[in-house]
This record gives C-alpha cells, sequence and structure tokens, in this order.
DNA sequence: AATTGATCATAGACGTGGTCTATAGCTCCT
DNA sequence: AGGAGCTATAGACCACGTCTATGATCAATT
C-alpha cells in the first residue's frame, strides 16, 4: 500500500515544477524529495517526471496522476482549513434542546451574546417536552439540553443553571386579591390557567398540591407563557407561571403576585449534556459563557 | 503540517466504525489505529469519534471532515487504479508521428496486433514531414516518430526498422521497357513522378542522380504514394516509389519494376525517439512489438 | 573555454516516530 | 460469573524518512 505522504511530495512537485522548491514547500529537504519521487514512480513502475538542469516536468503518465491527485488535495486542504474554522468556531453549528419559554426569557441573552462573538456558528433551537429533549440528546440530534429539573439519567451530565421562582398571578380583574394572603383551598375557588400537562412545571404544581392533599384542576392549559400570561391579564383567571418571565408584567402593574400561605419551592433550571461524549468546541464554549456571571453579557 | 496517512487512517475507522477493523484492512494493529486517531484529533484540537464498547461513531464535526476526507481518498484510490491501468496497458495512449505512406504500408500490421494487445490503448496517428515530426518529438506531442533514416540529431534515439527499396515503376503503358536494362540518361527521357519536394525519399533520390552527374526534374510532383502507384499504372510516367508498397501490384503485374544499370541504394526506416527522456509504458511495449520478427504477427 | 550557479541523484549515517506486544478497562451477552 | 467484543495506554524496538555531503549534469555566465 502507497504511502499517501508520498503524494503530498508529489502535488507539490509538480506543481511548482521543481524538486527544490517542493522541498521548501514541505520543509523539508531536496534529497528527500527526490527519494519520495523515485518511491512513487517505483511502486507504479511508472516515470512520472521527466528531469533536467532547470526542474522537472510531469510524463503524460504524471499528467494523468496529477489529474487526480490535485483535486484529492485540495479537498484535504480545504478539510484543514474547514476543522481550523470549526475550532476557532469560525465556524460549525451549536444545537441546543429546550422550552420555547426557557429560550425566550432565560436563554434569549446568551444566545444573543453567543452568536455576536461567534457569527459563523448556526444556532438549532429545537423545542420539546423534557424527555423530548432528553431523547433528541441521546440521539445526537442535539449538543445541549435546557430543561426544568431535577434530571435523573445516569447518561447525563447535568448543570445547575438560574433558579426561577414560579407563583400564581392575576391581572385586574381579581384586583380584590391583591394584598390577601391565601390559602391553598381559597386559592382552588378560583379558576386556574395552567401550562399544558406533560410540562415538567405542570408536574411539579400538580404534586405539590398533592402534597397538601388538594388536587388542582385547570380551568384553561395553554401550550405557551405568552398565553398564560395573556389570559391572566383578560382576568379569565389565576396562571401559574415564573415570576422571572414577567418581570415586566408585574413592573408595569398588569398582573400581580398572588401571595399565598405557604411557600412555593424553588425551580431549578439545568443544562443537560451526554455523560462520556465529548462536547463539540461550540457547544462547550456556549457552556462556558453560560457559567459566567451574566454582568457582562447585559451590561449593555 | 499533518501527515497524510493519517488521512487514510481515519477514513478507514470512519468507514468501519470500528478501529479494530480499520486495523484489519490496513494491515495494522489496532492500537496504531487508535494512536493515529488521537494524533489527528490533537493535531486539530478537535474529537472526531464517540468511541464506546461497540466501535466508533463519528462526532459532527468527525461527519464535516469525512466529507472531505471520503472524497479525497476515493480520488486516490482512482488514481491508484488508473495509474495500475497504464501499468499494465489496459489504459493510456501510444502518439507515433510518421508519413501515411509508412503507416499504411509498413507500421498497419504492428498497429493492428498492438490494438488487439492492447484494446484500451488510445492510438494517436500524426503523419507529418521528416523534420515535423521530429519537432513533434521534442515538444512531447509524440512518444516515438518513424521516419526515413539517416536523422542526425544527438537529442533523438534512433533504432533501425525495416530495410526499404526504392524503385522506378511503370504501367503497361510503357510495356517496351519491361525487359530493358535502362541508364540513368534514358530514364530521364520519359516522364518521371515523384513525391513531393520536402519528402525525405525525394532528397534521397535527386542527391542519387546529383552524385552521377544528372538532374532529376519530375513532370508531375503528387503527395502520396496511392497517387504515385495511380499515375503510374494509368501510363502517366515512371513512378519513383518503395518496392515493398506495391508488392502487390508487381505481382498482379500491373506494375513493374524498371531496371536500371546502376544499384539503388536500400532506404531505412529509423525509429525515434527522444534521448534522455522516459518513454511511456505503452511506448516502450509497442517498440519491443516492433523489434520482434514480423512473422508472429502476420500468420494469421 | 572556463566558471559559476542552478538543477536532480546518490550514498550513508542518524534518530524520530510509527508500529508492535502486552495489558487494562469497559460494555454487552450468554 | 465468565467470555468476547471493543478501545486506551505503556513501553520497547527498529524501519524508514530525513539529513548531510557529494556527485553529475546542464545552462548561462565571464
Amino acid at each position: 500500500m502507497i504511502n499517501y505522504e508520498l503524494y503530498k511530495v508529489f502535488y507539490w512537485a509538480a506543481k511548482t515544477g521543481s524538486l527544490s522548491k517542493a522541498a521548501k514547500s514541505l520543509f523539508i529537504t531536496q534529497p528527500s524529495v527526490s527519494h519520495a519521487i523515485k518511491q512513487l514512480e517505483d511502486s507504479f513502475g511508472i516515470i512520472l517526471f521527466y528531469r533536467n538542469s532547470k526542474g522537472v516536468a510531469l510524463t503524460p503518465e504524471g499528467v494523468t496522476l496529477y489529474s487526480y491527485i490535485e483535486k484529492s488535495q485540495i479537498l484535504i486542504s480545504l478539510a484543514e482549513e474547514k476543522m481550523a474554522a470549526l475550532k476557532n468556531l469560525d465556524s460549525g453549528e451549536l444545537r441546543i434542546g429546550g422550552s420555547d419559554s426557557l429560550f425566550k426569557h432565560y436563554m434569549l441573552p446568551y444566545l444573543e451574546s453567543y452568536h455576536q462573538k461567534h457569527p459563523g456558528i448556526k444556532l438549532h433551537l429545537n423545542h420539546g417536552t423534557t424527555p423530548e429533549i432528553i431523547a433528541f440528546l441521546k440521539e445526537g440530534k442535539i449538543d445541549l439540553g435546557v430543561v426544568r429539573m431535577p434530571i435523573i439519567d445516569p447518561q447525563l451530565e447535568v448543570m445547575r443553571g438560574i433558579q426561577l421562582q414560579d407563583c400564581f398571578v392575576a391581572g385586574s380583574y381579581y384586583a380584590e386579591l391583591k394584598d390577601k394572603v391565601l390559602s391553598l383551598e381559597l386559592l382552588l375557588q378560583y379558576p386556574i390557567i395552567l401550562f399544558s400537562r406533560n410540562s415538567r412545571v405542570r408536574m411539579a404544581i400538580t404534586e405539590l398540591f398533592q402534597s397538601y392533599g388538594y388536587q388542582i384542576k385547570p380551568e384553561i392549559e395553554v401550550g405557551s407563557v405568552d398565553l398564560l400570561i395573556e389570559f391572566a391579564r383578560k382576568g379569565l383567571g389565576i396562571s401559574y407561571i415564573t415570576k422571572e418571565f414577567i418581570s415586566k408584567e408585574l413592573e408595569e402593574g398588569s398582573l400581580f403576585e398572588i401571595q399565598l400561605d405557604i411557600k412555593m419551592p424553588p425551580s431549578q433550571v439545568g443544562f443537560m449534556i451526554m455523560r462520556d461524549m465529548p462536547l463539540s468546541h461550540a457547544a462547550s464554549k456556549f457552556i462556558e459563557l453560560v457559567k459566567e456571571p451574566m454582568g457582562n453579557h447585559e451590561s449593555n
């Protein structure tokens, strides 16, 4: 089997028309090039170059070989450039899985900052439920998942993200509740708006109420945080929603938090990656970014 | 600079999905493959494979690299196949320069035999005058020239071919001359038909007559042996022509040779190649064939 | 004609790096 | 629990690619 290094030498010798010049390009000595070409010629049993005192020129057979090798070498050069680009994040892709609401209300500044630093990296955002995201990860369809904790899966490595606080909120229609402290029993008298059944937040709140002996049955189920906000503002009921996602509405007063006589447990955002699977460079850089304090990225 | 041998290993590892299988394909051991892949990953700073106990699988970056390297390796394989084909003459070309008459009356059986043995070799026949043929050779446009000797050029290596005998012939119109032996002087009384001025045969006969103190001035000049034959048969004059090219006509009696009182010097066919330039394999095989006794090739 | 400065070829020494053997660790399957 | 895959690692070894030094040839000078 022919040593492919020889083709590299052949390529440069043919391209420069000189064994000496090829040697310089390859940072080796001229006798090495001479030797390499001879090896190639011997292994084919075909003379590839005419030699004279001005340099070398391809024989017809050499021209034939060159027509293949040139393309091959160019492809390798392209490959090496591409790998360099992937390395310094001028190129590549980052595939993240998560819920739309986390993307919009939590990840957005990170994504913006990342994209600004590395405009060559294509971002793929796949939304789905937590089990779907985990499946995507295991199938290799995404590099990184962003979901609510807890995640218990030995194949996954989970890093803690921000801590979020879910709460019940209402709009002006229920202004009477603004300064009251409600018991769970009382709360359940009102129409409740929850996120759809298969979400992690929904499961958590259901379990929480069960632990207090109550069953929470929503009047309305919706599929997006925006609708939770909208319905609460319009007075259709009381939405259970992540407080951090509605800071604007709370500030401007279009929504207010309903005080309860129990403390709502915080919910933790987690970043999941596959354990024992190497991270793409693009993904590990993104995780580094997320781990830094946010101040750096929102300061402008 | 990356050792291109590593790409060969990478290609097989990716293609087979297993370092062990790649090792078998490459006739090396598994640790060598493992080591090679590691080198490649280190030099890129990018992990190319996921490893597990069933084998290996490409990472997204590995897939990117593979998309280039696969094409590159396939090109090299094609190149190697092509070179093997050139080597055993399943492919290639043979470019010969010469006069049409030599091709038709002398080379044809060799060309036929060669083509039959190596149908993959394309034959290029370039006709021209002797100086043109020499120029073609020096420009590398042909591998081999077939011309009349003598050739005196230090850059050329000349091999002797068949010896031909030129003679004067006439048709039935001049039947009176059939059994006579003519002097040159007497011959010149008749209309003479010669090949055109720039041919080697023409130059030779002109010089011959001059050496005897005569000047030969043709009535008719033609550009092909076929016309020399045709004009002589029709009785338009006496043609100077290579005897071996008209063996059929002499046998059937449509032409007869005119006896002269001097002996016509034989003319030697020569094969020219460039000295100090390697012959293509196709060309050297052809020369071998021509050097063999003809019996082998015309026996059927 | 002699000299200089290119070119590639050759010979032989050197030492690096690719390959090997041996072994460990892991996962999956029986 | 044992076996049969797989890959990773360590360390030894030697082939082979590289080097230096030199020769041979040619072309363009001087």
